[in-house]
Order: structure tokens, then C-alpha cells, then sequence
DNA sequence: AAACGATATGTCGAGCTGTGCATAACGAAT
DNA sequence: ATTCGTTATGCACAGCTCGACATATCGTTT
């Protein structure tokens, strides 16, 4: 037997789209949080800009909840911040994801490690 | 705000393979045990026969365990069936996943439902 | 008004995964 | 020996996601 350890992917769904908030939205509003832009994000997380603009997009769409207070133009080019609406997002976000991250781990010493001794 | 559903996706990955083990092997070796064949039991979760034997031979390379007993030829074909380490994978990766399951959704109720109120 | 840098959005191609198809190999029962 | 249904395995094709490009738009600053 190889060691082995448990993974998993966490998002949230509602009726009609999948995947509308989970670990890479989570990081998104973080780096947003960070640079206070969408663009600066997109590097830092080095994903396309337009998948990073794409998944905002479907996060706030279907959530129906103003994440970032976007502005274009300006001498800076224009600047994407977040709400508070986003930063309560991202913390309650952060306490959901590492719960789960170790209950799992917990989950896993109980039922799996058990399984291999 | 739409109503939200936490979904998560959970396996066991070694250092060298990812994806060694999780809901889809699981899914199918129950369906082995139910069905008492490998082509039967990819009919009975609707995949294809090649994914179906290409799941089960990368868990059992991967994990070094002997988790089916294969038959080829007679009168029936052959057979597939679980071995009593096979058996015992499925009892603990259920236990795992339901416990894990029933985890999320407390964590979701703490830390997400907070957020939408 | 000109310029600059970020947001906004469509499109085509690359990579990955799974399905479908084709074909062997197998071996107990007849 | 022939048959039959299953295991075994390669390969080409379809679908989906994401990344790379290509532009267009916006609006503050100079």
C-alpha cells in the first residue's frame, strides 16, 4: 500500500448554475482584495484575465450579490475593490473551507487509516 | 440571493497518481458487488466498459490492492467479483464519504447560511 | 482632446476526459 | 472443436474547459 492522502474540491451550487462559488472564486476575491484589481489579480493567481473577468461574472450573476465595485478609466486605467458584501464572502468563505479541510482529515484518519493498517 | 447547496467532490491520491480512489471507484465496485461483473456493472452506472476497466485497474495498480477477483471464459463469459479487501474499501470509503457529507453540511449551516441572513 | 491602463467580451485553438468502435484473448459448457 | 459472453486494450473522435488573441470601451489625468 502507497500513502495515501485525502482531497477534495468544495464549491456552492444553486438550482440553476453549478459551480457558482468555490475555492478558485474564493481566491479570486482574495487577490482582488490584494491588488484592488481584477487584472492584477488574474496575475498574481496567474489565470487568464478573461477567465478570471468570466468567473466574477458568474459569481455575482447567479448569486445576485455585489462582490466588487468595478471602475474603468482613470489614469490608473480603472480598479476593481471589493464590497463588504465581498470581504463577508470571503471570511465566512475561509472558515467554511478550512472546517471542511479538517473534518475531512479527521474523517479520513477514522475511516480510511483504519482500513490500510 | 438564490438558494445555495454546498457540493463537494472527495478522493484519495497517492504522491505519483491522482484520483486513485473516489466516488466513481467507489460507485463501481459497489455496482461489482452488486452485479457480479465489470461489464454489467459499467451498464448499471451507465459508463462505458473502457472507463469502466480502465477506473478499476488504475485504483488497483495504484493502491497495490487486490480489491476484484477477475474471471475471463465459460459458458457465461467470465465475472468480476469483490474480494474481501475490495469489500472492506467500500464499507470504509462510505463511512468516510457519509461522514464527510454529513460534515459539510453542518459546516455550511455555521459559516455559510451566517452569511446569507 | 489625447493618452494610458484597466475593464469588457467574442472567438479560435490546445489539452484532457470519456465514449464508441474494433479486435483479441479466454475458457467452461455443449 | 465450436460457441458464447465477458474480460482486455488500442485508437480515433466528440465535448468541455481554459488560455491566448484581438478589440472595443471607458473615463480620469495631463
Amino acid at each position: 500500500m502507497k500513502t495515501l492522502r485525502a482531497r477534495f474540491k468544495l464549491w456552492l451550487s444553486t438550482k440553476d448554475a453549478e459551480g457558482v462559488f468555490g475555492d478558485g472564486k474564493w481566491r479570486l476575491l482574495q487577490a482582488i482584495g490584494q491588488t484592488g484589481s481584477l487584472n492584477a489579480a488574474s496575475k498574481l493567481l496567474k489565470i487568464s484575465y478573461r477567465k478570471a473577468w468570466g468567473d466574477l461574472k458568474k459569481a455575482q450573476d447567479n448569486l445576485n450579490v455585489t462582490l466588487v465595485e468595478k471602475q474603468r478609466g482613470g489614469n490608473t486605467g480603472g480598479k476593481t475593490v471589493l464590497t463588504n458584501e465581498g470581504r463577508k464572502w470571503v471570511k465566512a468563505y475561509t472558515k467554511f473551507r478550512a472546517d471542511v479541510e479538517k473534518q475531512i482529515e479527521k474523517a479520513y484518519d477514522k475511516y480510511i487509516q483504519e482500513c490500510l493498517r
